[in-house]
RNA sequence: CGGGGAGUGGCUCAGCCUGGUAGAGCACCUGGUUCGGGACCAGGGGGUCGGAGGUUCAAAUCCUCUCUCCCCGACCA
């Protein structure tokens, strides 16, 4: 029998003043974690209560699809200089080195272990597919560690990788876990939306996230009001509404304009008496690339062109441009590429790469948005002109058309044309098909039917265990604390006799806790020798979603079962107190 | 890394401007009265004022450096 009085659980009048987001101030004043240092949490006896039992079901659930392995949380720098990343995550990277002075890192994630472990291991088609899964710590040295425990520097993380002979199998692999994160966030209790996920710029098909809206997230994402299409910021599409093109001046080509001083888009629109969506909005950017075999940098411009009224999506760009990072180009560059200052930049006068793989030449992407519109305004690349009747096509020619706009809130739907809208989220998994990028890099290898050497393609699935508990008080708080789903909560019931030095009501009590125990509930005794506000408050403040009272009443033989979630009271006499627990309580576990 | 804020008892904070050797509420301990929504009375314990250096007869307070934490931004396989 868990008995208050005995146990660890500093519950806080008062929140610490660093904590902002709700899930962190009632974390820590319900006792859950504490503090170590920035995006590191001890985890104290209800927390991880809370825990164990997420990712008791997380295990359930992956045990039907997959094995769990125990993997190491320290490796060798070898092993990620195989797969490239020991360079390119830089600094979030935790590192160290040992006595001998070899570099080792703290696991970020465990890709390349178990890729090494199926290098090493997997020969034949026969042994595929293979789906290997664990719940462990990750290390990542966040540059901003924030919001208690929703961004951290040590985390846990269920996560599994899948080993498949080819991409029928990756797929039937993929749908599994599909299936599963379903059924683990149903189990916990969690509202959560499955949304299209931009899957990286390093490859991979295809990639959802399973997200939570709350406004303490950190990611935009963009769903339907009336059908099922959701998506993150980097990957959602809209419809657009039709716009009118404007009729073409003079002999209908480009005319130039004088344009003293408007440099920005609603400057130049309302001078010229037109519509944003009818100019053209020119970015400006810099790729900067590597030689791959003299390793020398070079640099290389990237021009964007928007519709005056979209706004430019930076995951998109780099999507585009296949994943070469870009920044944005200085003052002196613009003037050496447009022979113009910015606020006066356009696409006409400057020769553009036929497609973006021409080297040499810079690379004009212009957005879908553009794409069959007629005589749009842009910059003349001339101080203080602009030019009118241009027409994307005929004018210049892009090297390349592409979806660069983000999505605004409002817009129709892709699919069924209703409003969309935008709202804040926190992811809590991630599925996605990897594909060979690791299997090829680290070598492994498996012989088909054929007994021809194939590389298997693999599939990457995580979830984060601390978000899960973070995501369900975010969604479930109010001014007096938190209510957890059933099956999360640390106990299902707690049990409070108001007053302990009254001898019939304590006694009741605890009779009352070890029937409930006996039945296999997660029953916690507030034998504590406080007044019953207190204990009230400290209940209410710790979310266990049951609370049987015993008090007076206990003369009737009859208690009060109070539910957190909805503060619904009800008196149950204490001989069907067993019947309302089997019928209210039972068939939600 | 850029910008902003904060470090004073376990928690929330006052004191700092104008230097004189540390306070309140809550929490904790003892005794008593209480006992259905964070009780009351009496007594008590606990703080090198983040750290180092400096100025001064004297520093929580002024100056310099430094560490840590929080927020906004950048970043985020």
């Amino acid at each position: 029998m868990h008995r208050w009085s005995q146990l660890f659980i500093p519950t806080l009048r008062e929140a610490p003043a660093d904590a902002e987001v709700a899930s962190h101030k009632f974390l820590v004043r319900a006792g859950y974690i504490r503090q170590l240092a920035a995006g590191i949490y001890s985890y104290l006896f209800l927390g991880n209560r809370s825990f164990n039992k997420i990712m008791a079901i997380v295990r359930e659930e992956m045990d039907k699809i997959g094995q769990e392995f125990y993997l190491p949380a320290l490796h060798p720098r070898e092993l990620w200089e195989a797969s490239g990343r020991w360079s390119l995550i830089g600094e979030n990277m935790f590192r160290l080195k040992d006595r001998k002075g070899a570099d080792l890192c703290l696991g970020f994630t465990h890709e390349e272990v178990m890729t090494e472990i199926a290098r090493k291991e997997l020969r034949s088609y026969k042994q595929l597919p293979q789906i290997w899964y664990q719940i462990q710590t990750k290390f990542r040295d966040e540059p901003r560690p924030k919001s208690g425990l929703l961004r951290v520097r040590q985390f846990i993380m269920k996560d599994s990788y899948s080993f498949d002979i080819d991409a029928a199998g990756l797929d039937a692999s993929y749908l599994k876990h599909r299936q599963a994160y379903k059924n683990i966030f149903d189990r916990c209790g969690l509202k959560y939306m499955v949304i299209e996920a931009h899957s990286g710029a390093m490859g991979g098909s295809q990639s959802e996230e399973f997200m939570v809206r709350t406004p303490a997230g950190e990611d935009q994402i963009v769903s339907c009001e009336k059908c099922d299409y959701a998506a993150n910021m980097e990957k959602a599409i809209s419809r657009l509404e039709p716009v009118s093109d404007l009729a073409a001046e003079g002999d209908g080509k480009p005319l130039l304009v004088h344009t003293p001083g408007m440099k920005t888009i609603e400057e130049v629109a309302k001078f010229l008496g037109v519509a944003p969506n009818n100019k053209i909005k020119t970015l400006a950017y810099v790729m900067e690339e590597k030689d791959k075999k003299s390793g020398k940098a070079s640099t290389r411009p990237v021009i964007a062109l928007m519709r005056g009224d979209h706004q430019l999506n930076e995951t998109k760009l780099l999507t585009a441009l296949a994943g070469k990072q870009t920044r944005l180009m200085q003052e002196e560059e613009i003037v050496q590429l447009f022979k113009s200052p910015a606020g006066f930049l356009g696409p006409l006068g400057v020769e553009w790469a036929s497609n973006t793989n021409e080297a040499d030449k810079p690379i004009l992407l212009v957005d879908s948005a553009l794409k069959g519109r007629t005589n749009l305004i842009s910059g003349a690349n001339k101080e203080d002109y602009h030019l009118k009747n241009v027409t994307p096509g005929r004018d210049f020619q892009p090297s390349a058309y592409a979806d660069l706009r983000s999505v605004s809130a409002g817009e129709p739907c892709p699919k069924c044309g209703a409003p969309l809208r935008i709202d804040t989220a926190v992811e809590i998994g991630h599925i996605f098909k990897l594909g060979y990028k690791y299997s090829e890099s680290m070598g492994a290898r498996v012989l088909d039917k054929n007994g021809k050497e194939v590389i298997p393609i693999m599939g990457s699935y995580g979830i984060g265990i601390e978000r899960i508990l973070t995501a369900a008080v975010e969604q479930s708080n109010d001014e007096n604390g938190f209510s957890l789903p059933l099956q999360i909560a640390p106990f299902d019931i707690v049990v409070t006799p108001t007053n302990v030095s009254d001898e019939k009501i304590r006694s009741a009590a605890e009779n009352l806790a070890c029937r409930l125990l006996e039945k296999g509930y997660d029953v916690l005794l507030d034998d504590r020798d406080e007044r019953p506000g207190v204990k009230f408050k400290d209940a209410d403040l710790v979310g266990i979603p049951f609370r049987v009272n015993v008090g007076k009443k206990v003369t009737d033989d009859t208690v009060e079962v109070v539910r957190r979630s909805t503060r619904e009271i009800q008196d149950v006499s204490i001989a069907a107190i067993i019947e309302y627990f089997e019928q209210n309580l039972r068939p939600a576990r």
